[in-house]
DNA sequence: TCAATCACG
DNA sequence: ACGTACGTGATTGAG
């Protein structure tokens, strides 16, 4: 059995990587597509071929000589997107954990380096499997030594042929060696090879099939029949000789390759594993075997000294007071506590350290101690830990995700011990980036508070009817069914009308209804290409009709049945870190998006009811984001509008239509509005004019006809995109910052999105603001009063509080004044304010 | 696991 | 010549 070496064309497997998968990035915002593509590839064929040696070749960025041949002659140069060049250090890292030899040489091209380690192969009596996505390298394969390997995508799967010298002949008609020769005839554009002008494929295959080499060619070339051809060649065979030139691949390049260094080690390490961790490529962790991923999640854990004795007991927490900073976590286990770098403590639940008086203790370091404390995640810890609010605490995790709100996973240990070391490790150089980007501010005064206050709601939860919820349930189920035998006999068959795919071909090829056609797999059945339909089409109307009543059967109603706990209450979980404006989320179940737009659906919303005795008072903001807009952009005619407590649509379609306050029309008002939301987004005509179905020309006209009536708001807007250019982020009027990193990207289209993502944000994540430091202000309200009532809810603009007995004038006030109160722009705030039986009464 | 759809602000 | 409204979460079918 021969030995094997596996030779890699790097930048053309990167590149393939690059453009077969999307544009991944994984938390950290690093692209990963190409690496994870060529990784996949890579290991593939590794799994296949069993190698002995394996060498990646690179071409070096500067011009190598074949192409700076040819770029002299056409003074061109293929440029690289940023996204994929970020990605060539790092696979050549990932590369390097793995042990696998790279090589790359300045004036030489990977091709170079590969055509010449696969002669000294054959030298040496051994295999060469080549793995390029470039044709240009077949020229290399031989009877059974040398052969190729090429991966080739069809219908999604992805398959790596394998050719040696008679499959090349037998697929392209011509020799390993004929590839040159033809080559230097036809060119390859992806290879930057000229070639002979109007020579392709057919032709040149012929022509070598028949004369063996361009050479022979030029000697024979007064025989070509075709008067055409011969003259082409007759006029541009300096082409040829150029291409040919271009195209060959220099077996004995000046290369530093000894097996020695070649030699396959153990691909799968813990240094490869680490390396796979940092760039989250965890479809790939299959690949490492358990023992090695335990090793190396094991040496990221660190030793906790177990304190059970009392007397050691109160001297750590003593330690705790005293120290200047601490990293400290708690769980059922019981305190975890980081003093010094090799100074960390547990202190276990046990007979003395009862859950109440570790409690105890630690709401004392937290309240009289003298140091800072740092956490991890505190909303997940308050269950053990019984302490209010203090400004000695920060969390780690609310810092991370001020400082960049894009992350996915912040990496929030599993363990309290590792929540302490992390915290403790991290927290204050993080605290000092915190303020360096002016948000200490808004981490005190707004998100640490607001962790406890989320905790709160969420153990409060909200209580809701199983009765009710079960009724409607049975009342849906009847319709769907109804609905369902309907659109069959419309249909003429049965069908899975969930499945866009189906329905799309049941409605626009067996029914033949026009108006089909959009998405790239096949028809779109989405309720705005429906609605257009509806009107004539009974059949898809049926459908939307079924669509809505099972979306409110099997997203709401069922479900939130199956949340409610043992006291009648669901409790809800409000994420403190996953918008990237500064927004909360609420999931599990998500109650910020409860049915309302439709009457039928926000029935639901009767479900949802205090406990006995107590009332619903809900306030929501008016027009929040447009009154921030107003008021930082300072356009006089919009304050104005505002101060005069104008309809603020209404107001709109007057200056932008040019008619009276008075005399504007119903469709004059949903236009404006429209035009209002697009502001709002970061306007588009396009989108705009999608939303309106009008014309992208009218559309346009709306749009200059606002910025003509508001100039200061454009003025506004133009600021944000500048400043989030210069600055690379976005920022609200309380300093807190979303990245956009999307404004470098090379795609014209992502930029785009970059921009408006930089219009809306200082308006979005302004209003998110103000409605969180509305939160602390109404609980804090709430709490020094000593009342009852207790905020349950938060829907972006909206509060909700489950209002005890007697304090609903308490509680009407206090959401007025919290809300209305939590800023001072140059337009008042308003908040609309009502009181319910249920839910659907109180908004 | 992803795309399509749709519920909310 | 691109191919688009901003921010979420849940369900479904299909690969």
């Amino acid at each position: 059995m021969k030995e094997k070496v596996l030779l890699i064309d790097g930048h053309s497997m990167l590149n393939r990587g690059y453009y077969g998968l999307p544009l991944l990035t994984n938390s950290k915002g690093v692209h990963t597509n190409a690496v994870l593509g060529f990784l996949n590839i890579m290991l593939k064929v590794i799994a296949e071929e069993q190698p002995d040696y394996i060498t990646v070749a690179f071409d070096e960025h500067a011009p190598t000589f074949r192409h700076r041949m040819y770029e002299a002659y056409k003074g061109t140069r293929h440029a690289m997107p940023d996204e994929l060049k970020e990605q060539v250090p790092i696979i050549k890292d990932v590369l390097k954990s793995m042990d696998i030899e790279i090589i790359s040489r300045e004036g030489l091209e990977a091709d170079d380096i590969i055509g010449t380690v696969s002669r000294i192969a054959m030298r040496d009596g051994k295999e060469a499997v080549i793995l390029s996505g470039d044709r240009d390298l077949l020229q290399l394969a031989t009877e059974d030594s040398v052969k190729v390997r090429l991966p080739h995508t069809s219908k999604g799967v992805t398959t790596v042929d394998i050719l040696y010298a008679a499959d090349v002949e037998e697929k392209y008609g011509v020799t390993p060696a004929g590839i040159i020769e033809l080559k230097a005839l036809m060119g390859d554009s992806s290879d930057n090879i000229p070639g002979v002008p109007k020579i392709g494929e057919k032709t040149g295959v012929s022509l070598i099939q028949q004369y063996g080499t361009i050479e022979n060619l030029k000697e024979h070339i007064s025989e070509i029949t075709k008067k055409s051809v011969r003259e082409t060649l007759e006029q541009n065979f300096d082409m040829a000789v150029l291409s040919k030139q271009l195209a060959t691949i220099n077996v004995n390049a000046d290369i530093d390759f000894t097996w020695e260094a070649a030699k396959k080690g153990e691909l799968f390490n813990a240094a490869s594993y680490e390396k796979y961790r940092e760039l989250e490529l965890k479809s790939l962790f299959r690949y490492f075997d358990e023992a090695t991923a335990i090793a190396v999640e094991d040496a990221a854990k660190h030793s906790f000294k177990e304190i059970e004795d009392l007397g050691e007991i109160e001297e750590i927490f003593a330690a705790l007071k005293k120290a200047s900073a601490a990293g400290i976590a708690v769980d059922d286990n019981g305190v975890y506590a980081v003093t010094e770098k090799d100074k960390a403590y547990h202190i276990p639940v046990n007979g003395f350290a009862s859950p109440m008086f570790l409690k105890a203790h630690v709401n004392d370091v937290l309240t009289v101690g003298e140091g800072i404390y740092y956490t991890c995640d505190i909303k997940s810890q308050l269950r053990s830990m019984q302490t209010g609010y203090s400004k000695k605490l920060r969390d780690l995790l609310l810092m991370d995700y001020l400082i960049n709100p894009l992350i996915e996973d912040y990496g929030v240990p599993e363990e309290a011990s590792e929540k302490a070391y992390k915290a403790f490790s991290m927290g204050p150089g993080r605290y000092d980036e915190l303020k360096e980007a002016g948000m200490a501010e808004l981490f005190e005064d707004t998100e640490m508070p607001l962790a406890f206050i989320l905790y709160d709601m969420e153990r409060e939860g909200i209580r809701a009817s199983k009765e009710a919820l079960v009724a409607i349930s049975g009342e849906l189920d009847k319709d769907i069914t109804a609905l369902e035998q309907e659109i069959y006999k419309d249909a003429g068959e049965e069908f899975n009308i969930n499945s866009p795919k189906q329905l799309g071909t049941i409605l626009f090829e067996k029914m033949g209804i026009p108006g089909g056609k959009k998405t790239k797999s096949g028809y779109s059945t989405a309720a705005d290409v429906l609605e257009k339909l509806a009107e004539d089409v009974p059949v898809v109307a049926k459908i939307l009709d079924y669509r809505s009543v099972y979306k409110l059967k099997n997203t709401y109603t069922d479900p939130l049945a199956d949340y409610i706990d043992d006291n009648g209450r669901i409790h809800s979980t409000f994420n403190q870190t996953v918008t990237a404006t500064g927004r909360l989320s609420s999931a599990d179940p998500n109650l910020q998006n409860i049915p309302i737009r439709t009457e039928r659906g926000r029935e639901l919303r009767k479900v949802f009811i205090p406990k006995e005795g107590y009332t619903f008072i809900d306030a929501d903001y008016s027009q929040i984001e447009l009154r921030i807009l107003a008021s930082l952009s300072g356009d006089e005619k919009l304050i104005g509008a505002f101060k005069e407590g104008q309809d603020i649509h209404a107001s709109t379609a007057a200056h932008v239509f040019h008619v009276d306050y008075d005399k504007v029309t119903p469709q004059m008002r949903r236009n404006a509005k429209a035009v209002n939301f697009g502001i709002v987004y970061g306007i588009s005509s396009f989108g705009l004019s999608e939303n309106l179905s009008i014309s992208r020309k009218e559309a346009k006209e709306y749009i200059d006809q606002y910025f003509e009536t508001f100039p200061k708001v454009k003025k506004y807007l133009d600021e944000l995109v500048e400043h989030a250019k210069e600055t690379g982020a976005a920022i609200t009027y309380f300093g807190r910052r979303r990245p956009i990193p999307e404004l470098k990207e090379s795609n014209f289209m992502r930029r785009q999105f970059g921009e408006r993502v930089a219009m809306n944000m200082p308006v979005q994540g302004t209003a998110a603001d103000i409605m969180k430091r509305a939160m602390v202000r109404v609980y804090n309200m709430l709490k020094d009063e000593g009342l009852s009532s207790r905020l349950i809810l938060q829907i972006h603009d909206e509060l909700l509080i489950e209002t005890a007995p007697g304090e609903e004038e308490r509680v009407r006030k206090i959401l007025e004044e919290g809300m209305m109160g939590a800023a001072s722009l140059e337009v008042p705030l308003e908040v609309d304010v009502n009181t319910g039986r249920d839910f659907y009464e109180a908004h």
